[in-house]
DNA sequence: AAATATACAAAACATTTGTTCATGTGTCAA
DNA sequence: TTGACACATGAACAAATGTTTTGTATATTT
């Protein structure tokens, strides 16, 4: 149950997560009343106290800026030249795939890897691509997209189910593709209810 | 050239960069005077005016905690969680394996991939290993140890060469055995100079 | 040897900054 | 109506924090 917060209080977290981030220090309670319209430190106290209250600050009384984030309303932005990706767990037909509920985790990665903002990763089931690298386990990103080149390799959803395959579109029809010889290509009808293409994988990641 | 900083003035950076990025807050005057053991504002005044000048450090007059990194005494440690990983060159045998000279680049990745600090990474060339889904162009981090279990995967130094193989101990002889049946194993007499094993193989990074 | 710069110490001072107190104004629910 | 919230003002206060001044000791330079 995430607590509802007021406008002011939005504002004046907001406000010191850039501060602290920016200047790498928090602002003084006259600061953040100059931000958020409140010309009374003792009104922007009240403000601080709510967000103590609610779990998204920590105060030193008696010290000078004293203003921690906790670990949910920290930022974290990562390093510059990193992205923070979401490995989905369970991936269903209709729910947006970034869903915090099927989150497996999250793992941080340079952004050579995972190009856009959107970027999102997934953990490899089953030996269908091995001929292409991609084992059991590994974890693969992909970039949202809706449809595809031939060649691709690709996550789809069929039916309740998502999928890593190559892609080939030929004629009216789609092939998924896996790469190992031991499987047989899925073909679908272009327009099957049910049939989606999530994105496009851009990279995999691997432990020993 | 980067200038010389004196002790105090090098326990004062730090302790200030740690501050920031620990407590998210610049320590006051006399808490780096506590760390540094000067006892008076004033001396602590003087170390910083050094930082100030030598580049390291910025301030506001006058504002409580107004104390403010550069751009290279920023640490650039990364989010929390990830490490930033050389990715070597050429390897060449008798030179320490993290010489800035032979480095391609860096990459930021998940400690779960990195776990040691002295983790390196390398770009995978050839073929000989792609039955264990490691094909030519990845990246591969390992940790530097000497000697590997049999069934591990090592980075080997033969001769001039670097070579990421199989590694398993038969009696008096090591054997390196690639994934792919198309490459014959390589065998080498324990202690043959010119041989050794830089490190494990624990993670993979690869771009589509 | 005298002059100068470095590296502090101590204490007094000035600002900044958090706290407290007294006093409202709206809104919403009981 | 009463009360509880969520907010607000303004002023006075106290503690935290940066600044300045005055000295001292050591080393380096002239």
């Amino acid at each position: 149950m995430p607590e509802q917060l007021t406008e002011k209080q939005q504002r004046a977290l907001k406000f010191i997560q850039l501060e602290i981030r920016d200047k790498g220090r928090p602002p003084t309670l006259r600061e953040i009343g100059g931000e958020i319209g409140v010309s009374s430190t003792n009104g922007v106290r009240y403000v601080l106290d709510a967000l103590v209250r609610k779990g998204f600050l920590e105060r030193s009384p008696m010290l000078s800026r004293g203003i921690e984030l906790t670990e949910r309303s920290m930022i974290h932005a990562g390093a510059p030249g990193t992205r923070d990706i979401p490995i989905l767990g369970r991936i269903a037909a209709g729910i947006p795939i970034t869903a915090t509920e099927n989150l497996e985790g999250r793992v941080t990665v340079d952004r050579s890897i995972a190009p856009t903002d959107d970027t999102f990763a997934l953990r490899v089931r089953g030996e269908s691509m091995i001929e292409a690298g991609i084992h059991e386990g590994d974890v693969i990103f992909a970039r949202p997209q809706r449809t595809a080149d031939t060649g691709d390799i690709v996550v789809a959803m069929i039916g309740d189910e998502a999928t890593v395959k190559y892609y080939r579109l030929m004629g009216n029809r789609i092939l998924l593709e896996p790469a190992n010889s031991r499987f047989k290509p899925i073909v679908v009808e272009s327009g099957t209810p049910g049939f989606q293409i999530l994105g496009k994988v851009v990279g995999l990641m691997r432990k020993f």
